[in-house]
RNA sequence: CGGGCCGUGGCGCAGUUUGGUAGCGCGCUUGACUGGGGGUCAAGAGGUCGCGAGUUCAAAUCUCGCCGGCCCGACCA
């Protein structure tokens, strides 16, 4: 390709509107265009790396002998009705009727499909079977953001493994994880392989895989020690003894006026500190009032009661609701005495004496209480949320909390799809059960943005050479020098015959704007061709990644570049 | 969905408070000089100021409504 005649539009600025790095730099380096909310074209460039991304997980799907389909991405209503998910979807599903008025979901993900289509399956010796698409899908965000991290129409591979037996799945889901690992360190960084909470996808068990990153939105708990990691909504620590005075006989009531919170009670006259204190929070699950105990400085992680209580509807009490339950407002809430409601306590809270809680009277609290003795837990469940330094419950060392970037997740799903559609073999014994499934994805688009995070300087792009829209490109100077332009017509032929990615910059700009485009891109290789070099017989050739620069005799240029570039491809 | 900010040539912005000829930088076109990290000079092109109503002699500017975008939060496989 010549630059003169591509379309490659780069911008001086910084988009105004955009914050995430990646964002950033994909728009002013002309890889993508955004035409709304979470919808963005991919130009020339941006389609490159998307379509060697693809190529890199099409590879290693193929590899582990998955076979590729194509599904539609218009689902109807009444498959989505069988699982459950057109309502459990509510808003990310995007909807509409159809010309005769049936309802029509766009497709977010495929276990409805691919179920269905496992039903035609009839004996356990046609398993196990692994399925996979690389498509669009949609999802109606609430929120779509930074650029092609959060989007609402994007390229998925999503894969399906269907199996007999419980250990069928196992396997399958191991060599899912081993094949994302590969992808992604081909595709040009190293996630974070963190236990995860399976959300709406049901299933038991799931692994995230989570790229380190400011511009991510997930949190993850991880231990250099020995390797242990979670996504906050899962993660759990060693809790740090505690060695409680005794304390009272009995609950003490004493008068805070204006204490609202916990950090009003450590600063009140009498209070305690927010590890002596117990946090009462209330909510509605499936309608019931519930009382959620947690240790005054823990958190809770919401994810964490959604995925240990059953229900259909989780969510806090309102003021009015909290007031008709307890008789107080939040901020002198407390659990001690109260019989009437569901209450679940923290795991932390455990044997703990001597603490202080509301009262559940506007302005009063009650220290000394001993946890066991004064509260009538109905449950102890793990809800807070981990903290940064806090013991790793494998090794004890202090665990790392920190932001990432969702980039793949895989799931046990079980029998959850099968059953519904009715995807059932019969066995050995000629009994009809339910295939076992797996499912698992990763975001195209979330990908080639994630690289950019990864892997950038003040300048641009530092593409990995795998999914460099181009291997090389080749700066002329002085395009307007006969022999300069036809020394980089050379190498421009040579280098594609030994079947490089390389793009010739023929344009007609100072060496500075074609120097600083190259750098803002971000090729791996770039070759100066000048009137210099050509007289002296060489030409240069420098890295991106550490700016490395060495003089190549031109009759040696295009076998040189080649292997350089031969050497780094994976 | 709640909160905040914002919509003016391709990009980045000023102008809006106090209504009166739509402006700047970059980019773009043509020509010349130039040519190893965004060069110089000259001459140009390009905008119904997000959309719609209203107020007014007059609206980018004031009023109302709508649409769109970004950020924070809630939500999210």
């Amino acid at each position: 390709m010549r630059w003169s005649k591509a379309f490659h539009p780069t911008f001086r600025d910084d988009p105004s509107d955009a914050e995430a790095v990646s964002h950033k730099l994909l728009l002013r380096a002309g890889f993508m265009r955004q035409l709304m909310a979470g919808v963005y074209t991919l130009l020339p460039l941006g389609y490159r790396v998307a379509h060697k991304i693809t190529e890199i997980v099409r590879e290693e799907m193929n590899e582990l002998g998955a076979q590729e389909f194509r599904l539609p991405t218009l689902h109807p209503k009444d498959v989505w009705e069988r699982s459950g998910r057109w309502d459990a979807m509510g808003q990310e599903m995007f909807r509409f009727e159809d010309r005769r008025g049936s309802d029509v979901g766009l497709g977010m993900t495929a276990e409805e499909i691919f179920a269905h289509l496992a039903s035609e399956l009839r004996s356990y010796k046609q398993l196990p079977q692994n399925w996979y698409q690389i498509h669009t899908k949609y999802r109606d965000e609430a929120r779509p953001k930074s650029g092609l991290l959060r989007v609402r129409e994007f390229t998925m591979k999503d894969s399906y493994s269907l199996d007999i037996e419980e250990a069928g799945l196992d396997h399958a889901f191991d060599m899912h994880f081993k094949a994302y690992r590969k992808i992604f360190k081909r595709i040009g960084f190293e996630p974070i392989a963190v236990e995860a909470s399976s959300g709406s996808m049901g299933g038991n068990e799931s692994i995230e895989f989570m790229l380190k990153s400011d511009a991510g939105e997930d949190w993850i708990a991880s231990c250099e020690g020995c390797g242990y990691a979670a996504n906050v909504e899962k993660a759990t620590s060693e809790l740090a003894a505690e060695s409680d005075e005794a304390g009272l006989d009995a609950p003490e009531k004493f008068a805070t006026p204006g204490v609202r919170t916990i950090e009003d009670l450590e600063q009140f006259e009498g209070g305690a500190p927010g590890s002596r204190q117990i946090k009462t929070l209330v909510y509605k699950v499936d309608g019931k009032t519930v009382l959620l105990l947690l240790r005054g400085d823990d958190a809770l992680s919401e994810q964490k009661l959604v995925d240990t209580v059953e229900a259909e509807e989780i969510r806090p009490a309102a003021a009015d609701e909290i007031q008709e339950a307890l008789g107080a407002q939040p901020g002198s809430l407390g659990g001690v005495g109260v019989t009437e409601h569901f209450i679940i306590a923290d795991e932390a809270l455990r044997g703990r004496t001597n603490m202080t809680t509301g009262a559940n009277v506007d302005d009063f609290h009650l220290r000394g209480v001993s946890v066991e003795r004064d509260i009538e837990s109905n449950a102890w469940l793990d809800l807070r949320e981990v903290k940064e330094g806090e013991p790793c419950v494998q090794c004890g060392k202090a665990l790392a909390v920190f932001k990432t970037i969702e980039v793949g997740h895989i799931f046990k799903l079980g029998t959850k799809y099968s059953e519904a559609m009715g995807a059932t073999v019969l066995d050995r014994n000629g009994k009809a059960r339910p295939i076992i499934m797996g499912s698992y994805g990763i975001g195209i688009e979330r990908a080639l943005a994630a690289v950019v995070e990864a892997s950038h300087d003040e300048n641009g792009i530092v593409w990995p050479v795998n999914v460099a829209p181009f291997e090389v490109v080749i700066t002329v100077v002085k395009p307007k020098d006969v022999e300069c332009m036809e020394a980089g017509e050379r190498l421009y032929d040579s280098l594609k015959g030994s079947g490089i990615d390389v793009l010739l910059d023929d344009r007609d700009e100072r060496p500075g704007v074609k120097f600083n485009d190259a750098d803002l891109i971000g090729f791996p290789y770039r070759v100066t061709i000048g009137p210099k070099g050509v007289a002296a017989g060489v030409v240069e050739l420098v890295a991106r990644r550490d700016g490395e620069k060495s003089e190549i005799r031109v009759e040696h240029a295009g076998e040189t570049i080649t292997e350089a570039v031969l050497a780094n491809r994976r």
